[in-house]
DNA sequence: ACCTTGACAGCGA
DNA sequence: TTCGCTGCCAAGG
């Protein structure tokens, strides 16, 4: 199994209304430290995958602001019920250190 | 082989 | 909180 594969599963296991920072997903596919390879292979991944569940560390979407792929990736987040302000994840006025944590431990969705 | 590019992260200022 | 800088590593030129 290649990381790529490894990867791509990670992603796969992210529940709907959850949400994982690159690194978490590196991290769980066994490849510690590796956040912008995760990065690549979901650029390049074509099939239906929960890409949109994956962000930043300080829980920003990784798309510009404003862009296409930033506003589809906070509509499908808002979807499954995730709150997203000015393209961040989560309450708003939550301290960033306390997101990466946060992060791991909604197994739902996150409180509003 | 060398250099540049990223859907990144951690840390200090 | 934001900015800058460093570490990271696979791809592509």
């Amino acid at each position: 199994m290649s990381a790529a594969d490894r990867i791509l599963a990670a992603v796969q296991a992210i529940g709907p209304g959850q949400v994982r920072s690159y690194a978490q997903v590196a991290a769980a596919a066994g490849l510690p430290g590796r956040a912008r390879q995760v990065a690549r292979v979901l650029a390049g991944s074509e099939g239906r995958l929960p890409w949109h569940r994956v962000v930043r560390a300080d829980g920003r979407i990784a798309f510009a602001p404003g862009s296409a792929q930033a506003a589809e990736q906070a509509a499908a987040l808002q979807a499954e019920g995730v709150v997203v302000v000015n393209g961040r994840v989560g309450r708003a006025w939550r301290p960033a250190p306390a997101l990466d944590a946060w992060l791991w431990q909604q197994p739902d969705r996150p409180p509003i």
